[in-house]
DNA sequence: CGCAGAATTGATACATCTCAAGCTGGGTGG
DNA sequence: CCACCCAGCTTGAGATGTATCAATTCTGCG
């Protein structure tokens, strides 16, 4: 609990790692030093709740490295995961004042944050983080909706097949290094994260991906690393069309 | 199948219906000018696809009157409803050429399109168009997210009345008449159709309609006419906090 | 070593789906 | 004007997938 607010070596815009990716990707110089000028880094530690739903929130925020949740609770503790958050996404919004979900870092997380005001004058003064915003945001919009259909109609095993396969593609996508013997990464959620994530119970995910090893579509390193030996058998499994179906 | 683009006459963007609430809601006398030269009508009866996932898309549009669906659909047949459009509503995303939905109509309905191509020179160049469709997909997404926890962690009971809440409370916010003895409404959805958006089967739909007719908290006369006594009682069988809880 | 959080596994309950049989109401053609 | 028809809807009985409750078993760590 010690220390949550830190001491990150303010560093420069030019060196960020999400500064071709993040809202801020489209900016010229001028813009991003008005950007500079706004901007401070926030630290938490995983596990850390960045802020609850319905508490002011004087902020906007990119995700600089970590990851962290969004997520909605019913009364009686019913809860859903309604985001994942990764490097590079935007968490807030420009003309609200509180916040609409639980943010949580599931693991270490630093966040660029901006306070609202200024922020919203930015946007109205130049474009570029307008248009970068709404590009993101109709992003957003479609991965929620894909997330409806796995949470309206596929199977425990298809939604598990088919977080799977989203954490490896955004995986493999990160180390360019394709090998050939199979894709390799580490699930950044607990089980329960898992469930919550998918509209299902942590016994349920467990024993799926249990399946799922003893079916040979994954193999298992501890709990938590996961061997992909053959994607396209992974890809099977998530009841998607075959073709990523991504064109433009 | 015979006539289906239409003969509207082609009115004063003045006139509109939904003049202050869609995409154009913030524009000026010019800015409109512009759209007005871009802008075509469509109509469509009722059950017609307005087009089908993965076609060449190259107007967006905005839905005038009536109702229109977007729907997911996997190879094996399942289908989720993602989205439920109504008028003043937007479809099509500027930068992306092909449809991402089914897009149907449930009723007739009349749609205002824009050539993608000069509506997305517009919305370069004039900074009002860009900034409504930003703050209506972020409402979107915010609606999204909400049928995420429907979806993912409501009974059946709790979605059927979820949805009844909805069409309810939007139906009153139009004819402003608070008739003291109860809501009365027409569902615009078939129970197949409400099936798909809520993630459930007909069968299991219209079970719950008449649990929910049986138990007191509504009244049907025919099909599809609805009648909410007590608005309140609704909202405690959809699982949702008490207060409607939208503030900002 | 032993504890605590995380995960697995088992047995059973239950909500929803599936398959199947009727019902209902509005439109149509004889 | 009636009889029929058919899409939309309701209801029933049984199957099934997932939740629930309850032990264990792991795993990392103090």
């Amino acid at each position: 609990m010690a220390h949550h607010d830190l001491h990150i070596t303010s560093h420069d815009c030019g060196d960020c790692p999400i500064r071709h990716r993040a809202v801020c990707s489209r900016c010229e110089a001028d813009e991003l030093a008005k950007l500079e000028q706004i901007k401070y880094y926030r630290s938490f530690q995983a596990g850390q709740t960045v802020i609850w739903s319905g508490d002011r929130m004087d902020f906007v925020a990119s995700v600089v490295t970590g990851i962290a949740t969004l997520t909605q609770t019913m009364e009686d503790g019913r809860r859903q995961m309604v985001g994942l958050l990764l490097p590079s996404d935007f968490v807030g919004r420009p003309g609200r004042s509180t916040a609409a979900y639980d943010v949580t870092a599931t693991t270490d997380l630093v966040m660029c944050c901006f306070r609202k005001k200024p922020f919203e004058e930015l946007m109205q003064s130049t474009p570029h983080v307008a248009q970068r915003l709404l590009e993101m945001t109709l992003d957003e919009l479609d991965a929620a909706r894909e997330w409806m259909l796995l949470l309206g109609r596929k199977t425990a095993r298809e939604k598990i097949a088919s977080l799977l396969a989203i954490i490896a593609r955004r995986d493999a996508s990160l180390k360019p290094k394709t090998p050939k013997g199979g894709i390799v990464f580490d699930l950044p959620l607990t089980r329960e994260e898992m469930a919550d994530y998918l509209g299902l119970t942590l016994e349920t995910v467990s024993r799926q991906v249990s399946a799922l090893k003893r079916d040979g579509v994954i193999e298992l390193e501890g709990k938590r690393h996961i061997i992909v030996p053959d994607f396209d058998r992974l890809m099977e499994e998530t009841g998607d069309d075959s073709d990523g179906g991504y064109l433009n």
